[in-house]
DNA sequence: TTGACATAGTGTATTTTCAACACTAACGTT
DNA sequence: AACGTTAGTGTTGAAAATACACTATGTCAA
């Protein structure tokens, strides 16, 4: 191979990351303002290049420490996204990664005007290929609820039943019953009971649950 | 972002291809000899730089193309792999994808005697971290055999239902019922009898079936 | 204090799906 | 014609998923 073959070959390598978090009971992306061109203005999702002695994760993970201050969150890698001309400065492939971070976890983005959290159902436009990304995230973490506990990782420390179950409702896009949820949700012995309670209102307390191993996804069934 | 900085993020970005067929009941993998160091006389997966105009998904089959003249074969994205030392050469992250063919048009590597189908439950010493994707793939394999019709990318054209009940149970590695087998696959409605029969032996002859839509790849549940 | 309101919390019956299981059919060979 | 070998076929019981409605406990206001 010869140096300027080589020279061909050479490509910059990022990293993006979907960010997700809920606000309200609703499903929330981290979005960055971007100042410069392309795509000068639009929203995009944070990212940047891998550095050339950093692991793909840890670039992702420094992606979202440096604009949000995290660190420990669920993170994992999506796909890589390789279009020959999705950043028109040149050829960047991107290793897409999503993340969740628990509400109570959830970096104050106030005081930064170019970064804040949207709804996932009502996104901008955005830069890049960047809204593939989401849309793939999103599919991914809603077929993940089927077979694993990866909804635990949006959930505060302590948080009640409906609570879960909104989360879960707000992801799949549908409703579920009540008693069932709850079958299936205490049945795979991974929430306990923290004994206290959560009062919102003109209406019975809830019991608080709490994850027994946080930090930690279960695959189920 | 200076020019030096510039030239530190740049890094090469390959793609490694998992390439499995079935030969004599047993899952096979393509692997190619290397010739030079590093890990010269190993045994790799095929794989190369991704050209500069060139998609992730077209330089995988190019790999696959330029080692076994094969074309159209189920391509599917991976992982990537973004070791800081995986070649020791330099950074080189890899996009590694996996490919299915079915048996028929298993392309012939004879007299090319650094290229060679082996056994994926006996495999040689391998060069990078290529056991690794291979056992990645194994698993994706084996968990869409649960909710596609994936495995049919493993046959010929025709085929009988005990054919594809091994199929199944090797790479499950299980063995399974020949009647709930049966059942659940003619239920899907992608399969279709031939009319013609398959005769082996001194023994009832076995009906030939084909797929619908050859190449297409359906979930099921 | 009591009644209205709002959400929390609980069990059972039905349906559907999955799993286990054994014999007959058709061909070749001796 | 009897034997060996693989192809092909239904039913039954268990388990899992689903549908479904009422009571419990708090707040607030009259």
């Amino acid at each position: 191979m010869t140096q300027q073959e080589r020279e061909q070959i050479l490509a910059e390598v990022g990293t993006d990351v979907v960010f997700f978090t809920m606000r309200q009971e609703r499903l929330c992306v981290l979005l960055v303002r971007r100042e410069r061109e392309p795509y000068g203005g639009r929203w995009s999702l944070p990212g940047g290049m891998v550095g050339r002695h950093e692991t793909l994760d840890a670039a992702a993970r420094r992606m979202l420490a440096s604009k949000t201050g995290v660190e420990g969150v669920y993170l994992e890698q999506l796909f890589t996204f390789g279009g020959i001309s999705r950043d028109p400065r040149g050829r960047v492939v991107s290793v897409a990664y999503y993340a969740l971070v628990a509400s109570d976890r959830m970096p104050s983005v106030r005081n930064m005007p170019n970064i804040a959290w949207h709804e996932a159902d009502t996104l901008p436009e955005l830069a890049f290929d960047h809204a593939d990304m989401i849309a793939m995230a999103r599919r991914r973490l809603a077929s993940k609820l089927e077979y694993s506990t990866i909804a635990l990782q949006l959930m505060p420390e302590k948080f009640t039943l409906s609570e879960l179950q909104a989360v879960y409702e707000h992801i799949l896009g549908e409703t579920l019953d009540k008693r069932n949820f709850r079958k299936r949700l205490q049945g795979l012995g991974c929430l306990e009971a923290t004994g206290e309670h959560h009062r919102a209102g003109k209406h019975r307390p809830a019991k608080l649950y709490r994850m027994k191993s946080p930090g930690r996804v279960e695959f189920i069934k």
